[in-house]
DNA sequence: AAAGCTTGTTACCCTCAGGTAACCGTATGA
DNA sequence: TCATACGGTTACCTGAGGGTAACAAGCTTT
């Protein structure tokens, strides 16, 4: 039915397809069958590409992490001071929600399956992002608790995320980042102030 | 092997087991042996009690869904003004993550599996939470963004507790409720004077 | 102590889905 | 035009696990 395609090319539109079908029906509700159906080939053919259904679905965690990496860490170096950061980080975080819509499900929606490894990879990418976020605190307080508190910043932005992407809203990502980024920055300084 | 148990008490020991089961491994990697054996018990005996390993979970969510609710309800009645439902608020939701730790994982932990079904129940869970929130959110701001700033400190908390929970790490309560509190409250004055 | 309800067990069925062996068809290069 | 490599398919194996039928062992009530 489906062309033939070349190896390279094959292994990047089943990559294209499988977030698409993982993000809408999670990892268990997909069969292989289920994926292979959708990128209008056969099973065996995803086991050309990957070793295993974990194998397929741990590289597309992985692929959706580095887009949100490099997207907010980019924007967070091009900014000047804190509370610019703070506006940046968030706007890019956004952004990417919007039009990587997928990969956010993937990562971090209800439907997102996770066993021990996926667990480790998710957590690891959350961790990461965590991180980028945490020099934004003020430096004055104890470090093990600015980084509890950069998790947390990192589950409103997600939790806001989740919350329009499941209903299906469409958002501007630079309207809704300057406004979680504003009651972000205001936070911070609240815990600033205290300790 | 266990002793006889009459009907009512063995369908609570089953509850009681299966929340820290599902908890610590997750729906899909947890099989209904598993549970049986955590029990003490043999597989039927679990059908005797639940129709399927959906019901199961979803009895359990439920359950743990209802005392999140009420914990937090309950201490945000109890305050006067916005900045001291805030406090208790948070102050009451740490304290049922300390306390009622195999719940929390189970409906907001990593390994929280689900399908169809659950995730609607979890939804329904977040989106009552959220919806006991958004009166704290000030009122001159249109209601749909309202309840997204609400969705996001529903985030909040998530995202600072499963961080904790997950490192293993034990905390106060109080204190860390306090601390969210203040840096919520600050947050959400900052969009009060924006509008 | 026998009937009968309740609790529990053993041993099984059956489906679903991950994974694979063996085979086909077509483009390419000698 | 024949060989061969590569992309793809059909048809199967297999294990895991949800769910159940049939039977055993206790209480309890008369």
């Amino acid at each position: 039915m489906s062309m033939r395609l070349p190896a390279p090319a094959r292994r990047e539109q089943i990559l294209d397809v499988s977030v698409q079908v993982f993000a809408r029906n999670g990892f268990h509700s997909t069969s292989m069958n289920d994926v292979a159906e959708a990128a209008g080939v056969t099973k065996p053919v995803l086991y050309q590409h990957f070793d295993s259904k974990q194998d397929l679905y741990l590289a597309l965690l992985e692929e959706a992490g580095n887009r949100l990496r490099t997207a907010v860490s980019k924007a967070v170096v091009s900014a000047a001071n804190g509370k610019e950061q703070t506006e940046m980080g968030f706007r890019a975080y956004f952004r990417w929600v919007a039009d990587d819509h997928d990969a956010f499900l993937l990562l971090f929606g209800s439907r997102a399956n996770r066993d021990e490894e996926s667990t480790t990879t998710i957590r690891r990418i959350t961790a990461e992002t965590a991180k980028a976020i945490a020099p934004l605190i003020a430096a004055d307080i104890d470090p093990e608790h600015q980084r509890t508190l950069a998790q947390g910043l990192v589950g409103l932005a997600e939790g806001v995320s989740r919350h329009l992407v499941e209903r299906g809203d469409t958002f501007d990502p630079e309207v809704l980042g300057q406004q979680v980024a504003d009651m972000a920055w205001a936070g911070l300084r609240a815990v600033h102030r205290k300790g």
